[in-house]
DNA sequence: CTAATTCTTGACTGGTTCGTCCATAACGCT
DNA sequence: AGCGTTATGGACGAACCAGTCAAGAATTAG
């Protein structure tokens, strides 16, 4: 019954996600994001609202997806469960050290600029943080059953140092860190967490 | 023989760190840090060029200090570096969550934000990290020397998994991890260390 | 005291940026 | 076809902000 519209809003926010992770927040214009998409300024704002409401759609969808990425990625049966960890961890060095833009995770850089700030992105990055923990607690859980990981430690535990870990490759990566330097702390984080006594 | 300044350039500094550190670069105005020291623009410019330059400036001291500050914990005899390279991890774990207003730290927030479109804010973060690198390696072979770690262990893939976690104690906190998360992460790390054997 | 020099103050400029507004276009229902 | 409704696009307004400038103030050498 009205004209519809002619641009696809999943683009509009793939492009905007773009813009925002390379140039952060402040620094992103929204006609930047105009002109990438094609669409004018009136468009742009009657769909989404403003400059802080569109981040916290791209923040929300980013934070969805890395979460999703990860379950993906650990889902399995327990047999498999260390060597879906290993790769895990092998994979964020490699991904952090083929990222020679050093742009890092957007996860990372929109909370550290806006996270004190701003309660809903604050909020977000938690939610997300958490969702991580709480499926590299069920990965190592996993690991104990099938008796590649000391029974007795606390998943928990391991689950939080292995995130920490993990965050702390992509905050190195950020600050110039060599392929592999990262790929050293993943082989070492791996070789360090407890195995079962024979 | 000329009007001599009636500020002092260090107390400048340190005003300008907590604007840049609390709001980030680009949400923060070279007019909040002229009215948060009482001077003129006029005076700002004149002594520090402009707000890129000035941003490098407190970033390097910033820097600086940190390592300054590691140094000076982790200096001492091999019998105590055990227990320094102990209490320097608990003690970021215990600062972290300490900063309940979860602005981090000022090297990897300014990273976060500049290094990609800044060489000389990527450069002096590379730097710093270098040089934490350095410290923890030659602390962990303290250790070493002194029975408290596996002296087949590689002192610098240690030293660099120390640092990943420690890296990521911050990053966790900026998150919102609370401060029983970042102590755990703490102790599981120091507890997963190789020890001698017997 | 005068001159030379550097510092201070704050008004001003030029450019930038968020967000709004409006005339117009596109669509479906009747 | 006509109408109501929603999308488009770009011009516009208002605020903001980095950096400049000029007039005056403070200091010391001579």
């Amino acid at each position: 019954m009205a004209r519809p519209r002619k641009f696809d809003e999943q683009q509009v926010l793939d492009t905007a996600r773009e813009r925002f992770w390379s140039g952060g927040y402040a620094a992103t214009r929204m006609e930047d994001i105009a002109e990438a998409t094609g669409l004018g300024k009136g468009s742009l704002y009657g769909a989404f609202g403003g400059k802080r409401e569109l981040f916290h759609r791209v923040f929300d969808e980013y934070c969805g997806s890395v979460v999703d990425a990860v379950s993906r990625q650990l889902r399995g049966n327990d047999a498999d469960a260390y060597a879906r960890l290993s790769a895990h961890v092998y994979a964020m060095a490699a991904a952090t050290a083929a990222d020679t833009a050093h742009r890092g995770c957007l996860l990372a850089k929109g909370a550290a600029e806006l996270a004190e700030h701003d309660e809903t992105v604050a909020k977000r990055a938690r939610a997300a943080i958490e969702a991580l923990q709480a499926l590299l607690e069920g990965e190592i859980a996993a690991c104990q059953r099938n008796g590649d990981i000391a029974a007795d430690a606390d998943p928990g535990e391991l689950a939080a140092l292995v995130l920490a870990v993990l965050r702390g490759i992509e905050a190195l990566g950020k600050a110039g860190a060599s392929e592999e330097t990262l790929t050293d702390i993943a082989r070492t984080a791996l070789a360090v967490l407890p195995r079962p006594a024979h």
